[in-house]
DNA sequence: GAGCACTGC
């Protein structure tokens, strides 16, 4: 993604340029000095540095615009914090920032990114032996750790935004206390004993016991350093970390953003999209030049927004008309998100309709007023019936700052809160962890793995509801990943090895048994990316026409590995001819002739490989059953058993385990058909509860397939 | 005949 930039980023990530002359090289290395030195940041470097080698964790309030993700790592490897052969490791929630922000500082290094400044994201390792800062995503960290569990090369860990409060951030931070923990007791033990612990820790290498205390079990001290642990967040929650870390300190550091004037309404608005357009004409008719960025809920709010703005323009007088449109939402194919960076010609106002991808995710330069509906589509879980919600509520306190604070980074700007400022006094303070609000296998299966068997105890910074974990556990055991002792089986330990959702880890195991782990793979790793068709409202029928000609009757499943199968083959044919560039290129092409979104075709195929390695890794067999497609759905049925429904009399579904009643989305090739018994793998309630992702099965099978659950029943 | 915010391994 070339021209996205990171949070916190976007005023100075120059590309370093191949062609440049010397003198421009020295001026530009000067130039950097000089930001480096102006950031707020910088009055602090040496404080900082003290903090740290007195505190082993440490918490950071840094504001946005402090420079705090790419000074402080150079302030501690100047610090010497590496020098005993540790490296620093920072967290990151995504892979932009993750990445955009290690060229920068491998630049203001003025070294080549890889070296001593590197990253890795997943599919991606841009490190070497000789990197020392290190950025990655904290899901990689996370896994990082199955394979090293005391995280022995780092000797300071940072963890960066951890105010957003991801899943991985809230995992992490458990672990790290505990590998904390483990580090220093190893070197207390080491200097207070005569250090006879030489055949310790080997037996269950590669697993964290925590049994004791959720420590790890004694080491071989000579190996590890104590860790740093430094917990960066830009809000002022910084009690909740330090409370967590046994009261750990906590500095503040002063960041730099221009004025935003907030506005509120006078009254209640009732008609959120009619408010939003009046304000949006206002802001164009009455203020001075600068983008607009509006926050929106959803793409069908954003099309309609647009239309309406369109409209709105045709009744104003020509010399008014120069406002253009910029839809921005995640399933938007890249090539159109882009647009949105593009500046606007002369005398040309922009309006960004952005979901809430423009609140963290992207930064786009130019924007001067926000307009904040204060709503958001946010996403639930019910671990009960395991039923994905998606409901439009109101944003956190936190969340209407970071919107307003868009409107404050290249200079002072306005805010347009289309709410009373009592509302916004009754908003709660931050977002609801994402840890609270979903499916919870993943992350028990991942302390499981860690050697962390009693979860439910597990020291989390946020207790997640028993009944989720419990939920979870219920469903690891029926898969057989959990023993009836509540342990790993052998299973469940392959399971937590590969990047996927546990249920679909357990399907490609059952495939290897059935002979069809060739397709599984492939049905997997369509299965695991989103929205792989791509419809856009003006070209309905064209993208009708194009899914036909993939769609299988026995449901999605087929139907998925009949796309993959078909721009695999148009690949592997043009490569004979053409250079992988230009393969890679022809099949975008073919993506957008054949309505797919190649953004997710290529997540994928990058899937597919990586998946494909580990289970080679793993040693299980890759076979295909060829055009043996029953064999393939019987296989479904043993994977996916947990989720299974059967039609009612009135033409809708009901969840074999649950009880609820569904029905299939439109969007399915099932839709219209109506079979019998289907498995399914996603539960999503919007309007109605919609099951997606549907195949055909014989309710048989599930009896002969899964009795442990089937047999018993009627 | 409906429609899905965002991340991540």
């Amino acid at each position: 993604m070339p021209s996205m930039s990171a949070n916190n980023f976007s005023r100075n990530s120059h590309q370093h340029h191949p062609n440049q002359t010397k003198g421009d090289f020295f001026a530009r290395k000067q130039k950097i000095e000089q930001q480096r030195k102006n950031l707020p940041i910088a009055a602090v470097e040496r404080r900082l540095v003290e903090e740290v080698r007195n505190n082993d964790t440490l918490i950071i309030v840094g504001e946005t615009g402090s420079g705090k993700t790419t000074q402080i790592p150079q302030y501690l490897f100047k610090g010497g914090f590496c020098r005993d052969g540790g490296i620093i490791g920072i967290t990151q929630p995504r892979r932009v920032a993750a990445i955009t922000v290690a060229k920068r500082v491998s630049e203001e290094c003025g070294v080549p990114l890889g070296q001593k400044v590197g990253y890795a994201i997943r599919f991606e390792d841009v490190t070497s032996g000789l990197t020392k800062i290190k950025y990655m995503t904290d899901g990689l960290l996370l896994r990082e750790a199955l394979l090293d569990p005391y995280l022995s090369k780092y000797s300071v860990i940072i963890v960066d935004e951890a105010h957003e409060r991801t899943i991985h951030t809230d995992v992490l931070l458990g672990l790290l206390k505990n590998v904390q923990k483990a580090r220093s007791k190893c070197i207390s033990e080491a200097v207070n004993t005569d250090h006879n612990n030489s055949n310790n820790g080997h037996a269950s290498e590669g697993r964290i016991d925590n049994q004791n205390d959720g420590i790890l079990k004694p080491c071989q001290a000579k190996k590890y350093h104590p860790l740093k642990l430094i917990i960066m967040s830009a809000s002022l929650d910084a009690r909740v970390f330090s409370e967590y870390f046994g009261g750990a300190r906590a500095v503040h550091v002063q960041g730099r953003q221009f004025p935003v004037d907030i506005f509120y309404t006078h009254k209640p608005e009732t008609d959120c999209i009619d408010a939003a357009l009046i304000t949006i004409f206002q802001i164009h008719l009455e203020e001075g030049p600068g983008d607009i960025l509006v926050f929106l809920t959803g793409q069908e709010e954003i099309e309609s927004v647009e239309r309406l703005i369109h409209e709105r323009l045709r009744q104003l007088p020509e010399c008014n008309r120069k406002l253009l449109t910029f839809p921005i939402y995640s399933s938007l194919p890249s090539e159109k998100q882009m647009k949105v960076f593009m500046p606007s010609p002369a005398g040309y106002r922009k309006v960004i309709l952005a979901t809430n991808i423009a609140e963290t995710s992207v930064t786009i330069p130019g924007i001067k007023y926000v307009v904040d509906p204060g709503l958001v589509k946010a996403r639930t879980y019910d671990p009960k019936m395991g039923v994905d919600s998606l409901i439009i509520v109101t944003t956190s306190k936190a969340q209407a700052l970071q919107r307003s604070g868009r409107a404050g980074r290249e200079g002072p700007g306005k805010c347009y809160r289309l709410y009373q400022e009592s509302f916004f006094e009754k908003l709660t303070d931050s977002t609801l962890p994402e840890i609270k609000r979903c499916d919870l296998s993943n992350v028990v299966l991942q302390l499981k793995a860690l050697g962390i068997d009693d979860v439910i105890n597990f020291d989390f910074i946020e207790k997640p509801d028993r009944t989720a974990i419990v939920n979870s556990l219920w469903s690891l055991y029926l898969l057989g990943a959990v023993t009836e002792e509540n342990k790993l089986s052998d299973v469940g330990y392959q399971m937590a090895k590969l990047p996927l959702d546990p249920v679909y880890s357990k399907a490609l195991i059952v495939a290897s048994q059935f002979g069809c782990l060739k397709e599984m793979l492939i049905c997997v790793a369509m299965l695991s990316v989103e929205s792989i068709f791509y419809a856009p409202r003006e070209k309905l029928e064209e993208s009708r026409n194009a899914l036909k000609s993939f769609a299988s009757p026995d449901g999605d499943h087929l139907t998925l590995l009949n796309v993959y199968r078909a721009a695999d083959e148009f690949f592997q044919k043009n490569k004979t001819v053409n250079s992988e560039e230009k393969a890679e290129k022809n099949l975008r092409k073919w993506c957008k002739d054949n309505y797919i979104n190649s953004r997710s075709l290529k997540h994928a195929r990058d899937i597919h490989s990586q998946i494909l390695r580990n289970v080679e890794q793993m040693g299980l067999r890759v076979t295909s059953c060829e055009d043996d497609m029953l064999l393939f759905r019987r296989c479904l049925a043993a994977s996916f058993f947990l989720k299974a429904a059967m039609k009612q009399p009135d033409g809708v579904y009901r969840v074999t385990l649950s009880g609820l009643i569904v029905q299939i989305h439109p969007s399915s090739v099932l839709f219209r058909a109506k079979p019998e018994c289907i498995i399914f793998n996603e539960l999503v309630h919007t309007n109605h509860s919609y099951v997606r992702n549907v195949s055909r099965i014989d309710y048989l099978w599930l009896i002969e397939l899964a009795p442990h659950l089937y047999a018993l029943q009627d």
